[in-house]
RNA sequence: GCCGAAGUGGCGGAAUUGGCAGACGCAGCAGACUCAAAAUCUGCCGUAUGCAAAUACGUGCCGGUUCGAGUCCGGCCUUCGGCACCA
């Protein structure tokens, strides 16, 4: 055999799998299936090592479990809609669609020449026609089941983008993909109305038992679910009641004014109301809103307001509390006002020392007066007494909340309530480069969907791009001017595009049928495939693109599309691709481009390079030298069968096992620990750098051979086979090219077997055993397995180390373990 | 502030159920091969003392449980990530 040259191989086998299209894959109820996904990727153009990392883990199991005999879905795609195409056509003058192509043409190659097993027959791209048509009907089943509404919101409004934006794409208050400062507008938008599912999405989280801990963690802060008490207080000046959401109830005898938002309605009902006060308070509203996202929402900034002169009765005691207009209250959280309970919050707090409000205490720890004089803060433990809260004195937090919640709702003044801090989704985008929301808008018949045999709402090609301008799609006429499909009449089109987040929503489900033009997918072909046994991808996306597909996963089988409650059945978070400790980056000069590493040392180097040097969920820092020892450890392994090449031909699958000398032996035994240890990392374990490893140490022990010529063929032949089929995951090209060198062109390593631990061959006659004294190791002795606890503590007895050692003492104890150490503990 | 993860040689990391700390790799050092170099193969490689045998110390810090702790418990420190006026 000449040597290893990957880039000769790794072309020779890509153009193969590719010609005889052998990762392709049909529905086979025989057969258990296993959906293996990685996020599929925005075509910026080129891959980078992230993706890299991300699509080597997919394919390692992939082709992993097809060996376990399972039969595998491992599809790819693009989610290919979004800003950067636009932003091409903008500063270049190309078509957001060419430029879109012509990038995932590229990617597409560079994924081949990672020698990824991808059925490319099920390959989708979001801004296909095909695909987008079924967004569209997506978004039209949302609207039919009333979970897609416009309405007029404050909403997050990037300039930058020129668009608006959703909650979770909002980042410290800045854009998620431009980092510019994010601003609140008042605009009328589209949205899913996701909080429908709010508590559904938080219970299910439960049975998402193959996700990280910490995703489910943070989807469930960022849902949000508290309990609390609604609250109406009568404001008899306005002849109204003001509604507060509070989750301390225990604190409502405390109460000495009401907070409310600026854009709360009562604010211009009082404005009205109290004409000698509007002034002051208009100004302040104005004030308030001309604030930046940021401002607004620090928790450091201070707190202000304006006194209303209007009051409401407190209807525990009777007591009045001046109504404030206030910087610091959500108006799109609870009731958009709040209780304010100076003793026992430290936002009222602060509050009531600037404007020197009341402070009355209800609640105080256990055998201590707390005087109002001497606080220098609320008392915001949540232990304690109650107190001046009338007929609850005396009672702990617990007992009064439930307390003063009944007593609420009996007297018809309150109700228990549960909230979520999860918004409604904004789905809408002022941009071209994404779907067509598929509405129409008529004078007389107003908001109409588009029928659904007019799908897909096609976006124009011929558009107008100008930066900072509108949406292309507002000024194209064609586009814009239609027929309202009720009436007859001139209308004209929604010219608002989807978020994409919508687009990647559901096309794990459109892999499993990408190609039907009648419905988004055949539900037998989707309950068949899905749900995605194994989710790749980055953190990044805990919120935002998880949420959302679980999300439509749920509205799809409440629809009865789909008959399974969660999309993703386990989900793998990767770590990043770091270099000198820090994220690639232009800007930093220290990114590392992949195909420059796959033209040096071949794909095969760099997957097992990927895979090797960290465990998975954790960030890996590249290294140059790194990926040379695994290029050294391919070449090891090409020698060591390169060389022993004759003997595995000559040499039958069936040899006498008994006839193997005791060094043989041992080498077959390390074979068989491997297998067991390589077969137990990936698949329970997704340990794939210790997978690695005992590889690299099965190769070790086979080189204690490599002078040997007459060492026993059949088990030159087994470790050899079994060694290719443990590394063809990990290095698809290499271990093809050797094994069909040796097995002949038909056959493939990758359709082989996974290798079966010969549990007989593992076991080892003698062990070496730990002596310790008192805990520290004093000696090392060699005994045969498997022996009595009596036998063990009579060898250690025995041992002269142990005897010098222990001369004079008293023996108190010895424990035993079987095989491992004998710990003698003396006084 | 709240929630979460992590901290082990010069470096990446291993130790899966409380049982030999440092597997495997990188870097380094030495030997073999070579006229020489590269490549390759082999060996050494936590710190201190020591010719060695060995001994002591050693998994962020302090304490505890245990015959025995990187692993369990209590209290901190540092770094990273998420959330953050959500009443």
């Amino acid at each position: 055999m000449e040597k290893y040259m990957p880039q000769k191989i790794e072309k020779k086998w890509q153009k193969k799998w590719l010609e005889s299209n052998v990762y392709k894959t049909e529905m086979d109820p025989k057969k258990p299936k296993y959906y293996t996904l990685e996020m599929f990727p925005y075509p910026s153009g080129n891959l980078h090592m992230g993706h890299v990392r991300n699509y080597s883990i997919g394919d390692v199991l992939a082709r992993y479990k097809t060996m376990e005999g399972f039969n595998v879905i491992h599809p790819m795609g693009f989610d290919a809609f979004g800003m950067p195409a636009e932003n091409a056509a903008i500063k270049h003058g190309v078509k957001p669609a060419d430029w879109t192509y012509s990038n995932m043409d590229n990617m597409k190659r560079q994924q081949r020449e990672m020698g990824l097993s991808y059925d490319w027959d099920r390959e989708v791209a979001t801004c296909r026609p095909d695909y987008y048509k079924w967004t569209q009907w997506l978004f039209e089943l949302f609207y039919k089941r009333g979970l897609a509404y416009k309405k007029k919101a404050y909403v997050n409004w990037c300039d930058t983008c020129g668009t608006v934006l959703a909650n979770e794409q909002v980042i410290d208050g800045l854009c998620w993909r431009c980092d510019n400062e994010v601003v609140k507008k008042d605009l009328s938008q589209w949205f899913f109305k996701i909080t429908d599912y709010a508590d559904v999405l938080l219970k299910d989280l439960d049975l998402l038992k193959g996700w990280p801990e910490r995703v489910k963690i943070m989807q469930d802060n960022w849902i949000g679910r508290s309990e609390g008490l609604e609250l109406n207080f009568e404001v008899p000046e306005l002849n109204e009641t003001l509604s507060v959401y509070t989750t301390r109830p225990d604190t409502a005898y405390g109460i000495t004014f009401v907070a409310l938002a600026v854009e709360h309605p009562m604010v211009e009902t009082i404005c009205k109301a109290k004409p000698e006060k509007a002034d002051e308070i208009r100004a302040f509203v104005k004030k308030v809103q001309s604030q930046s996202d940021i401002e607004r929402t620090s928790s450091e900034s201070e707190k202000e307001g304006v006194g209303t002169g209007v009051y409401m009765i407190n209807p525990f005691n009777g007591n009045k509390a001046e109504i404030w207009v206030t910087n610091y209250v959500l108006a799109d959280y609870g009731t958009g006002a709040v209780m304010g309970v100076p003793s026992e919050d430290q936002r009222d707090w602060m509050f009531a020392q600037k404007y020197n409000l009341d402070v009355i205490v209800t609640l105080q720890p256990k055998g201590v007066e707390l005087k109002v004089e001497e606080m220098t803060e609320a008392y915001t433990d949540k232990d304690g007494i109650l107190c001046n809260s009338g007929e609850f004195d005396g009672q702990d937090i617990k007992t009064a909340s439930k307390g003063i919640m009944d007593k609420a709702e009996r007297e018809g003044f309150g109700k228990r309530r549960v909230n979520y801090r999860l918004r409604d989704w904004l789905i809408s985008r002022q941009r071209y480069w994404g779907a067509p929301i598929p509405v129409i808008y008529c004078d007389d018949c107003g908001e109409q969907l588009v029928p659904e045999d007019q799908l897909p709402v096609m976006l124009p090609e011929n558009v107008n791009f100008e930066a900072g301008s509108v949406s292309p799609l507002a000024q194209c006429e064609e586009f814009v001017n239609c027929t309202c499909p009720k009436c007859g009449k001139p209308a004209k089109r929604e010219t608002d595009t989807m978020d994409t987040f919508i687009c990647s929503s559901w096309y794990y489900l459109r892999y499993t049928d990408p190609k039907n033009d009648k419905k988004p997918f055949d539900s037998d072909k989707v309950n068949y495939w899905a749900p995605v046994d194994q989710y790749i991808g980055g953190i990044e996306h805990a919120i935002l693109h998880l949420l959302y597909s679980r999300f439509v996963t749920k509205v799809l089988r409440d629809e009865g599309l789909v008959d399974f409650a969660e999309p993703f059945s386990n989900l793998l978070t990767q770590g990043m691709v770091l270099k000198d400790g820090s994220k690639m980056s232009k800007s930093k000069g220290n990114v590392v481009s992949p195909e420059e590493i796959i033209g040096e040392y071949g794909a095969d180097t760099a997957r097992l390079f990927i895979m090797f040097a960290a465990p998975v969920e954790r960030d890996l820092d590249w290294s140059d030298e790194g990926v040379a020892g695994s290029f050294r450890f391919l070449n090891r392994v090409w020698r060591i069968i390169s060389q022993f090449e004759d003997k595995i031909k000559s040499a039958g699958d069936e040899y006498d096992k008994k006839a193997l000398t005791d060094d043989e032996k041992e080498l077959r035994r390390v074979l068989h620990v491997t297998i067991k240890k390589v077969t137990e990392d990936i698949r329970d374990r997704f340990m794939f750098n210790t997978a690695i490893s005992s590889i690299m140490e099965l190769v070790n022990e086979f080189y204690k051979f490599q002078n040997d010529e007459n060492v026993n063929a059949g088990l030159v032949r087994e470790v050899s086979l079994n060694l290719l089929k443990m590394l063809a995951p990990f290095a698809p090209h290499m271990t093809e090219e050797l094994w069909s060198e040796l097995i002949g062109e038909d056959s493939s390593v990758h359709a082989q077997k996974w290798p079966v631990c010969d549990e007989a061959a593992t076991v080892k006659s003698e062990v070496e055993i730990v002596l310790q004294i008192n805990g520290k190791v004093r000696d090392r002795i060699m005994i045969a397995t498997g022996i009595s606890r009596e036998e063990m503590e009579e060898a250690a007895k025995n041992n002269s180390r142990v005897q010098e050692l222990t001369e004079g003492k008293n023996i108190v104890k010895m424990i035993c373990v079987p095989d491992k150490l004998v710990n003698v503990v003396v006084k």
